[in-house]
DNA sequence: CTTGACCCTGCACCACGGTGCAGGGTGCAC
DNA sequence: GTGCACCCTGCACCGTGGTGCAGGGTCAAG
């Protein structure tokens, strides 16, 4: 199987199957003599796995763990149960980061502006709090792979 | 008042000031004889308005956005109610996103692993299901900042 | 033997929001 | 007049997950 057969039967693009032999994800088990990348049927469900891992929050970097974890023939099941826990606390997380936003926004949005012709406190609705320096947490991970939403 | 009292005040790093200013979202109102940055007390205000706004989800783009329309003294309360609205919205997918992926890893961990040595249907649970070829989606906006929350 | 589809490597680039550094100038106190 | 903190510009780099391109090689059909 070559890399453009494996890359459409797992619905990726040629480059990031490429992009993924880079981070050591998934390495062809062979070369043919004129050095094209061989790849089994394996290998599918390999992708499939990253791309899934991917949709349920885990970075490449996790992914590689839990392959790596998995060279030894089965994921173990206690990594996955720390990666994933781990992941499930971050997720949680971030779930609430943006309700936290989602309150503030949904704040902001239902203030009433007297007159628009004034220097309507959004600004100052924004700015007062000084802000406890920390500010601006949050974790940049997962859900990617669209462009910014348009507005 | 000099770059540095200013980060200070606003609690941000000069280099981050400097970098605002390239994206023209805080211009110093003035520069000393040797070329120093002058800025003011509502610079901080500025400053903090960014931050704040960067808290609620959005972009630096967004908020060149804003404070391009607050140019004519006031943010109209329409490009807020615009810009504001479609950032909730974006809030509101990101949030049901994660949500779904919560569940799918929830139900992933919950599955028992009876035996240790067998290839634990891990990654089959996660593999079989063909992708939509869509799948991946998600919004990388709002909320960065930190490092990718380690493991 | 040629054509065309496919593959190879290596490198540069995208967005996003910054950070860091070199090499130099300024401002003020002592 | 010197030391030190602070500032300047410009450029390169970080992580994350890729994409795109140039300049070539391979392979199978016709």
């Amino acid at each position: 199987m070559t890399i453009g057969e494996l890359a459409r039967a797992a619905g990726v693009a040629i480059s990031t199957v490429r992009f993924y032999e880079r981070r050591e994800l998934l390495v062809p088990s062979q070369r043919t003599s004129g050095n094209y990348r061989l790849y089994e049927e394996v290998d599918v469900d390999r992708l499939r796995f990253i791309r899934r891992a991917q949709e349920l929050g885990f970075t490449l970097a996790d992914v590689a763990l839990l392959l790596g974890f998995s060279r030894g023939r089965a994921v173990p099941r206690a990594a996955l149960d720390r990666v994933g826990r781990a992941k499930m606390e971050d997720l949680d997380a971030r779930i609430e980061d943006l309700r936290r936003v989602r309150r503030g926004l949904a704040a902001l949005l239902a203030q009433p502006c007297i007159d628009p012709t004034q220097p309507c406190p959004v600004i100052n609705a924004l700015s007062p709090r000084p802000l406890p320096t920390r500010a601006l947490r949050g974790r940049p991970k997962a859900a990617r792979g669209q462009k910014p939403a348009q507005m």
